[in-house]
This record gives structure tokens, sequence and C-alpha cells, in this order.
RNA sequence: GGCCCCAUCGUCUAGAGGCCGAGGACACCACCCUCUCAAGGUGGAGACACGGGUUCGAAUCCCGUUGGGGCUGCCA
């Protein structure tokens, strides 16, 4: 079958062997609990959720749990909070595949009493062994004809065709085909009686009457094996597939939750929002109409297509990441940017009861529009709340040490700032007019203060900074950092 | 090794045979604005992997090459 153009899709029933257009969307978010959630799932997450409510259907939650020994019930919770956090509801869910494991038995049971599966001893060395000048690895086959019972020791292989081939329905690829001699006689129950995810999903997607499965590239391989178990299952028609391009490192490789910063938490942490995260990953692999990137939920969801999802592999880039949050920490309101920064003031440099939330307040717009993350907000306030600014020596040095006429800017202003109004537009004046005795514009003269009152050469504008931070705490720090100069 | 997928600026992408001497965004560079830093404005550099076909015409279709990736588990 030639790969589905954007015209059928849209208005013509798919054909063959896939489910009716005409049956309601439902797809499934089926995330494996083995480890932290990171932007790979979440993207995948992302294209189920705006798919579904896109076409006006439904998303199911499935935790794949399968193999007991890897899972977590803490990674469990991890996903489920991060999807909440991303703002991605779910309308079924989460079912939990370890405890529909009779679901599973009784397909399984199915499978080797209509002599589709067979039971299996091999050890994988044995299987090594034999394989070893084989050109195509896999399962050799060894035990489909002797007849084992299922027992201590056993696996449970499904018997592959030995004749034919199998055609994947992909929205995004077209029709990879599959030959069946290449597909080994695959384990769908372990020794320990507990079915491998392939079967699990099969299963599970068939019950729950899902139309359209929407998961990572790494996941093409398997799903010539599912379609065969569809048919073995009599599951009538199999879904619509659609295999989204994965997610890459700098070197071009599958992002990896042991060598790549992934975690979503840690984003989190970090100080993105939630909707920058959600607008950036959808557009690693998709991008919305009339080339604007900066977009809506709402406005994904009406313009998603899944068909529009590019089939090669996107490098998940934090610095366009790091763009997209500044973008929306200054799209917020004041008071949204306020109390989204309380977390973050909360683990602030200054003792805990030093915070003064009036001053923050009052300075916090011009914070608003210079960071990058809610977690650069502390460093750039703390001066207000230290009863000393933390001086960066090397702008100390640049600016106070080795800066033109520091000593007496520092002075004067110590001087004019005892009697002058104490407002930003006053502080501006006397500096640029203290400035304008030595020759200098206020952009150089503004330095020696600002270093010595905020302890760094750049922040927030500094006249206002004074105004808050008050005339003697001012003409203190003034003081000591004339002090200092001498030492 | 085998099977499969992929290939437009450094990165994410637009591109459905003529609208493309390839557009946007991030990053980078320069200038402007400016109390620092940001933001903003203007400009700049920067790509169709290669080779064959098909066609009047190819970034776009086909084949091959090369390169990259995924899978190849009693993980998912």
């Amino acid at each position: 079958m030639a790969p589905m153009t954007p015209s059928r899709w849209e208005t013509v029933p798919v054909e063959g062997d896939s489910a009716p257009a005409s049956a309601p969307v439902r797809v499934r978010f089926a995330p494996s609990p083995t480890g932290i959630f990171h932007v790979g799932g979440a993207r995948t997450a992302l294209f189920n959720w705006l798919f579904a409510r896109h076409h006006g259907g439904s998303m199911v939650l499935r935790i794949e749990d399968t193999d007991a020994e890897r899972n977590q019930e803490q990674w469990t919770v991890g996903i489920v909070d991060a999807l909440r956090w991303l703002g991605l509801d779910w309308d079924d869910g989460p079912y939990h595949q370890s405890e529909r494991s009779h679901l599973y038995a009784e397909a399984a049971e199915k499978l080797f009493a209509d002599g589709r599966a067979y039971y299996c001893d091999c050890s994988r060395e044995a299987r090594d062994e034999r394989t070893r000048h084989i050109p195509t690895p896999g399962y050799d086959g060894y035990c489909r004809d002797r007849g084992l019972t299922p027992g201590e020791g056993r696996a449970l292989r499904f018997r592959t065709p030995d004749e034919g081939s199998t055609t994947v329905i992909d929205v995004i690829r077209g029709a990879p085909v599959f030959e069946h001699h290449t597909v080994e006689d695959f384990v769908i129950l372990r020794s320990n009686e507990t079915p491998i995810f392939i079967l699990a999903v099969v299963v599970d997607d068939m019950a729950m009457g899902i139309t359209h499965v929407i998961r990572g590239e790494e996941h093409l391989p398997n799903t010539v094996k599912a379609l065969l178990l569809w048919g073995a299952l009599g599951g009538g028609d199999p879904p619509v597939f659609a295999h989204v391009p994965v997610l890459v490192n700098q070197a071009g490789k599958k992002l990896s939750k042991r060598r790549d910063k992934v975690a979503l938490e840690q984003y989190r942490e970090q100080g993105y929002l939630p909707e920058a995260m959600r607008n950036y990953l959808a557009l690693l692999g998709w991008a919305p109409p009339g080339g604007r990137e900066v977009v809506s939920l709402d406005e994904m969801v009406a313009a998603f297509r899944l068909e529009d999802v590019n089939s090669s592999p996107a490098f998940f880039d934090e610095r366009k990441l790091l763009h997209f949050n500044a973008e929306y920490i200054r799209a917020l309101s004041a008071t949204e940017f306020v109390g989204a920064s309380g977390t973050f003031l909360e683990h602030g440099s200054w003792a805990p009861g030093d915070f003064d939330f009036a001053a923050f307040d009052v300075l916090a717009p011009l914070v608003q529009e210079r960071v990058r993350t809610l977690g650069e907000v502390p460093a750039m306030v703390e001066f207000l709340f230290l009863p000393e600014p933390r001086i960066d020596e090397k702008a100390w040095d640049k600016r106070v040490v080795r800066g033109p006429a520091a000593k007496q800017i520092l002075t004067a202003a110590r001087e004019e700032f005892a009697s002058c109004a104490w407002t930003a537009a006053a502080l501006h004046q006397v500096t640029a007019a203290v400035g304008e005795r030595h020759q200098l514009g206020l952009a150089k003269a503004q330095f020696p203060v600002r270093v010595a009152v905020t302890g760094r050469d750049v922040g927030p504008p500094l006249f206002e900074s004074l105004e808050v931070l008050g005339r003697e705490p001012t003409r203190e720090r003034l003081r000591r950092a004339l002090e200092r100069l001498e030492a």
C-alpha cells in the first residue's frame, strides 16, 4: 500500500486492515516505569494528547509494568506528576498491566492451544552456541516441534510464519514491509509466567479499542511482531501506527537517561515553565503552520496533524528551550511571575527571615524580563536580602579596582546620596552628574556604585534597585566598598 | 553481521515538480537603542550528502552510493 496522503487521511476511510476512520479516535500513552520520566516520553505523550484532542477522541494512560524486577512505584508517581505538570490529562486509566495478568495468560493459553505458540527451554547460551555461525541471528526454532508442555524454566514462544510478509501501515513512515522469515520466534511468556510487553500491548490495545498507536520509532521493529500476534488472536482490524522520530543528543544518539540531561523533573526544578517545555517539545518533529513557533495549546490542538510529523530524528536543543522559556516568562503577568517565583525564592542564599516580599514585588517586573529560568531569580535580587552583597571578585577588580575614577565616584556618590531625593529618577540624575565631573558617561559611572551595592556588574536597573534597598543601606555599602578598596 | 528507518543552514524546521538565485526560529557576528545585563530593532554569515535517472523543468519522484540512527533480551 502506498503511503497515505494527507487528503486521503482527512477525508477517506482508511482502507485495508486498518481501523475504520469513522471510529472515534482513541489513543494510549503507555510508559514503562523503569526510571525517571524524560523529555522523549513527554514528547510522545504530547503528540498522543494533541492527536486525541484534535479529533475529539480520548486518551488512555497505561502503565506498562510487566517486568516486576525493573518497575518501581516511584517512577509511576513521577510519570503522573510530570503529565499533570505539563497539563496533559487522560480520559481513562491509569491502568497497570501488572493488574491485568489474567488477560495475558488467557491470550497465551489460546495461542498455545491453537498451536501458534510453543514452550522452549533453551538457555541463552545454548541458543547462542547453535546460531553463532548463522548469518541471520535470532532464535533458531529449536523447540518448535519438541512438544514441550508448560513447566519450570520454560518460556512460551510465538511461532512466526516462515513465508510471506507483513506491511505496517504507518502514518509517518508509509508502509514498511517485513519479511516473515526475518522475524524470529519471540518469547511472549517468560518462564516465570509473566508476559512480555509485546503480548500485553496487543491484548490491551485490542481490549481498549485503541485506534492509533503513536509511539517512538524504536518500536517499529516490534510492530511486525505485534501485528502477527494481533492476527493470531483474531483481533480484527489493527490500529493505525505512527512511529515518531527519536530524540537524540548532540552526538546524534538516542537520548539516554544515563548520559544525557533528560529528566523532566530536572527542568522543572531549574525553573522551566511547563508551557515553554510543552511548546518546545511540540516543535521536535512537528511545525505549526504559518512559520510561528510560539503557539498556544489551543492553536496546537487545532493545527496538529499526525501526517505532518517528520520522520527524521530531532536533536533536543536546550538553548532553544531556554529561549522559549524566557519568552514564556516575559509573557507572564506581574502577579503570575511573582507567584511562579515563590518556590525558587525559598532557596535563596539569604537568611530565611530576611526576605522582604514588598521589596521583591517592586523589582520583580524588572527581573522578569531579565531571567531565562525562574531558577535565576534569587541571584538577581539577593543583594536586597543579604546583610552584605556577595562580591563578584572579577567584577570588583574590573569595575572598581581598575575602573576609571572609581574611588572618586564612590566617595562623591556617598556624599550626594546623603541628601538627594530617594527616587530612581533623582539617583539617576545625581549619579550622572557625578560621572560628568570625571568626564564619564552614565554607562561607565554607574559601574562602581553597582558593584559596591549589588556585588555584581550585571543585574536589574541600578537606580530602581537603590530605591528599594534604601538610603542608609546603600550609603553603608558604599562606605564598606571604599574601605575594601583601601585594604 | 541481519532487518528496518532516516538524510534542507551548527540546531529545530518551511518546502506536496515551476511561486526556491531555498523562507522562518535558536545559536553566532555587526550596528542601533540603552545606567549594566536583558529585551527590542536593523543587517550579516550559514543548507538541499553524493551519483545516476524520469521530466521542458527536481530540494521535491525513482534507483544506487555514502553517512547516520533504531532494533537484533525470558527489557520496554
